[in-house]
RNA sequence: CGGGAUGUAGCGCAGUCCGGUUAGCGCGCCACGUUCGGGACGUGGAGGUCGAAGGUUCGAAUCCUUUCAUCCCGACCA
């Protein structure tokens, strides 16, 4: 498999392809029969469980509560809020019809014209929509707020192209949807979010982003101000892995929910949404993979040790499980999750690889020659250093190991992600920087969308965000000449 | 939605230009044996509506028409 993966592509020649046979062979997902579609396999919704269940405690650490909305929303109140149906209009799924029938000329079925819809239905691209429609009913006074709920759901955007993991039609997402008093309120809530999904990328992925302001250009539709975690890819790309936009009262106005203040008076609601997608597995593929396949982070990976034992014939073969059992115990008092592959039917070497290309952090063999000498050979998936450790106290060296993996993937994204940020004042130098080496580059911009949509054009290079800690620099746009207060951060991206 | 490519066994492919017995190869799978500290080997075996529909022909994986799907590159987007 992972020889296979190596003779097809490397990651120089074709990054697209490369990701693109790691995630399918890596047993991750593959497209689907539907188009743009994807179908999620067992292990790959495994690492997808991980992070669900690590959001969730941190979204429920900062008070909010789950609850879920309806998959269809009336097409109607689309045209409520008129830059979010510019943003999402060309993109959406509409039912129009609700039921089949035999094709009266043959084979097949049919869909029944008789069976039309008197409103279409669009299968949700957001929810903001039916959401604050919902919220409208449940909100009369500051009392009812604040109101913060966040949803687990599905949802479809009918994009041109797709790529697995990064952008298919359907998608597997959590979006939060909050209602607060006052702007203050929001815009805290906004704030608070996208460093939730910062910290999150830090100590569970292993990942680090850059937290900025969209540009207007760039903001969410509907939004006032739309914050950002961008995150860079190998092959030095950026990628848009969360999103938290304050809403202002934009969809308050559009859905008509107003609150009696403290004051007596009747005012609208203010609101945030959030989310982060299944995307976020194609930025932990991209972001640390390696030639010999994926590498997660321990705190991600479904299994972090995988045992593997080496033997001659059957009796062996249970001397080793026999001891490796013991072992297994020990790890999982320490709450390591371990599997131990004592599968007959393939040779050790292949399991080695295979476990690789699975990204499995931990493996550890013992042979006869280890029990001999009451060892085992571990190894490290980040670096695939191998080392022969005692079997004595073999739990406390692996619970360490996997923290020091853990940290060092780390340690080399941001490494290898300061290497990638590059300062340039001239447009000649942005566009070498571009070509040659990639990654981010900060730049002074003049602040008009109008240059903004002009570097795209000449480019392909976006504002990925302004960044929350930039510093007021005066300089000169590299483009237009003009006034610069500060630089900004540009990438190619996905 | 434009450009390019590809659909043949679970996976990867050859065969298609130039139509001709029973459609082939590698991996995987099943059985037995030998192996086993980095992707083993031998022998035997199973597995196919050649993406789909229609047409041409004595005869179609191969030619023609239509259609569906997938991948890559663009435009669009999380």
């Amino acid at each position: 498999m992972a020889k296979e993966l190596k003779e097809l592509t490397s990651r120089a020649e074709n990054y697209s392809q490369w990701y693109n046979d790691l995630v399918v062979k890596a047993g991750l997902a593959e497209s689907s029969a539907v188009r743009g579609c994807m179908v999620i396999k067992p292990y790959g919704y495994a690492i997808w469980e991980k992070m669900h269940d690590a959001l969730d405690a941190m979204f429920k650490e900062t008070g909010h509560v789950n609850a879920y909305f309806p998959l269809f929303i009336p097409k109607s109140f689309f045209s409520r809020e008129a830059d979010h149906v510019e943003g999402f209009a060309k993109e959406c799924a509409v039912v129009t019809h609700y039921r089949l029938m035999n094709n009266p000329s043959g084979e097949g079925v049919v869909v029944d014209p008789d069976a039309k819809l008197e409103e279409e239905l669009i299968v949700r691209p957001t929810s903001e929509t039916i959401i604050w429609n919902t919220y409208k009913n449940w909100i009369q006074s500051y009392r009812d707020l604040p109101i913060l709920i966040n949803q687990w759901a599905n949802v479809v955007r009918w994009e041109m192209r797709t790529r697995l993991f990064l952008r298919t039609a359907e998608f597997l997402w959590q979006e939060g949807h909050t209602a607060h008093e006052t702007k203050e309120q929001a815009i805290e809530e906004a704030d608070k979010m996208i460093n939730v999904y910062a910290r999150f990328a830090k100590d569970w992925m292993a990942l680090p982003v850059i937290m900025g302001r969209k540009t207007a250009n760039e903001r969410f539709a509907g939004a006032e101000d739309t914050y950002t975690i961008e995150a860079l890819m190998q092959d030095g790309k950026a990628l848009q892995s969360g999103t938290s936009h304050f809403l202002g009262q934009n969809f308050a106005k559009a859905f008509d929910v107003q609150f009696a203040g403290r004051d007596g008076k009747l005012d609208y609601v203010w609101a945030t949404s959030w989310g982060v997608s299944t995307r976020l597995m194609g930025a932990l593929i991209m972001a640390h993979s390696d030639d010999n396949g994926l590498v997660l982070p321990p705190r991600l990976a479904p299994t972090q040790v995988v045992m593997i034992p080496i033997y001659k014939g059957e009796e062996e073969l249970r001397r080793m499980v026999a001891e490796m059992e013991k072992v297994a115990e020990k790890l999982k008092a320490k709450g390591i999750t371990v599997k131990i592959d004592d599968r007959d039917n393939v040779r050790s070497g292949f399991k080695f690889a295979e476990y690789e290309l699975k990204g499995f952090p931990v493996r550890i063999v013992i042979g006869p020659r280890d029990l001999a000498a009451g060892t085992a050979e571990i190894m490290r998936r980040d670096t695939l250093e191998k080392e022969t450790v005692s079997l004595e106290g073999i739990d406390e060296y692996v619970a360490q190991l996997l923290e020091d993996i853990q940290e060092n993937i780390y340690r080399k994204a941001v490494t290898f992600r300061d290497s990638m940020i590059t300062k340039v004042d001239t447009f000649e130098e942005f566009n070498r920087v571009l070509d040659e080496k990639g990654g981010f580059i900060l730049a002074p911009w003049d602040g008009t969308t109008e240059t903004e949509v002009k570097i795209k054009e000449l480019t392909k290079a976006t504002i990925r965000c302004i960044p929350f800690d930039t510093v007021d620099e005066e300089g000169v746009d590299m483009l237009t000449g003009k006034p610069s207060h500060r630089r900004v951060l540009f990438a190619r991206s996905y």
